[in-house]
DNA sequence: TGTACGTGGCGATCAGTGTTCGCTCCAAGT
DNA sequence: ACTTGGAGCGAACACTGATCGCCACGTACA
């Protein structure tokens, strides 16, 4: 209940019995529980998404969902998997494997961006998990085909799982909680009105620079820390 | 309290003595909150850092600790400041540009690394922030100094922020939150063997190049992440 | 010297969190 | 038809952040 503007429905298809008087409920399931989780996050944002609230979405107890959850950071991580595992992967290919990077990680930043607040869930000690795994085979085999040292390959796997969460992390905070639209706008004016204010004689740089400090949107600053970072793998190459 | 040793406060006229039961305490401020908080990170990690128990630690209430920090997510801004506040700057000199990017950006790191978990607090929406802003101004002003095009410099000031939070993040996880020697082998020892024995089918990569993917300690991989970014940039000042 | 003040400190409390224990009661299996 | 296993959940515990309003102290003034 309550959620009577929201999409219809947050639960996972009824899968309903023929013969059942019980007012249908959804039976549970970690899928249920999972999805319920991602749609109050969307709509309320991370802080929203708690054991009592989705709970409640699904009408039921808090107790009921440590059957299929760990808990509550299980959940969160969970949450982030299904997003991963949504990404679509690429068959490396050595003719194309840095427009196939490019577009790997465009996903991977898409996916976050479009759950804003999942990016915030730190990825713990979890390389562990299935998606995640896929999602770095898949990456250092892209990389391997480009003919990268190993070594490189290696490291550049971590380091650009780290840039996608972090852009996605700054996305969110730039991105007001609340509305949809332009609101962005506003956010950025403000900062920018932050660094041209600022005292010329403490901070020369950032004031005559403000316009830069605020340039572009995520996509735009998300494509050039890529890029630069494969143009010095590149150098890193030839110099070998 | 009520240590056996201090009579019931019922109605005793004691004037003078009534609040110099205790040592004579001292005076609150924020320092002396952002300072023990803190401790307590340095002690029990990031999740023990708690209004109550800055309080306690305090020998007060958790009432008190209002008047000097905004709330909990205030406590914990102050403290990654205070923290960011202590990285030594350097003056852009543009000869050795490099060297000073590496050595700030070394420092930065290190201060993290320093206070484990720290890195963990979202930095908001708060490069607004004397610290930071300091910082950020200090990064921007040996970017420049290198000659890099304003708006290369301007987002690599973010891009590397990002970057040492994320490492300092992941050094984090990979640091057992209890010991202080080498639990930290076991953590890349075990993860070492979950790469190995991935299904060979379906992560080839991962699972032959394992030893690559755990290799290299914290300072290894983020000197090489900056190392890798600078280059690329220098890359695209050749090309422009 | 006596009194009033106001302000900093904090006890008590509220609302909400994650998690666990153990009961209830349905539905499948015999 | 009768067990009986186990999923669901009510209630409680031990916490959290935050606020309200009182009390008492050091000071300033009469």
């Amino acid at each position: 209940m309550s959620l009577a503007a929201g999409p219809p429905p947050i639960s996972a298809p009824v899968r309903h019995r023929s013969t059942r008087d019980r007012p249908a409920k959804a039976p549970l399931s970690e899928d249920a529980v999972v999805n319920t989780a991602l749609a109050i996050l969307k709509s309320d944002g991370l802080k929203a998404v708690t054991m009592r609230r989705v709970a409640a979405t699904l009408d039921t107890g808090p107790a009921s969902l440590y059957v299929y959850v760990s808990g509550s950071e299980g959940l969160l991580q969970a949450m982030l998997d299904r997003v991963i595992s949504a990404i679509e992967f690429e068959l490396p290919d050595p003719s194309r494997w840095r427009a196939q990077l490019h577009t790997l990680l465009q996903r991977f930043h898409q996916a976050l961006v479009n759950h804003p607040g999942i990016a915030s869930i730190t990825l713990a000690d979890s390389p562990t998990t299935e998606p995640v795994l896929r999602l770095t085979e898949n990456l250092l085999g892209v990389l391997l085909a480009g003919g990268l040292d190993p070594q490189d390959a290696a490291w550049a796997c971590d380091i650009f799982v780290l840039l996608v969460m972090g852009a996605a992390r700054e996305d969110d905070v730039r991105r007001p909680p609340g509305q949809s639209g332009d609101g962005h706008r506003e956010q950025v004016d403000e900062l920018y009105k932050t660094f041209v204010g600022l005292s010329a004689d403490r901070f020369p740089h950032l004031a005559a620079h403000a316009a830069y400090m605020v340039a572009g949107d995520g996509d735009e600053r998300f494509d050039f820390a890529v890029d630069v970072f494969i143009d010095g793998m590149l150098t890193r190459a030839a110099r070998r």
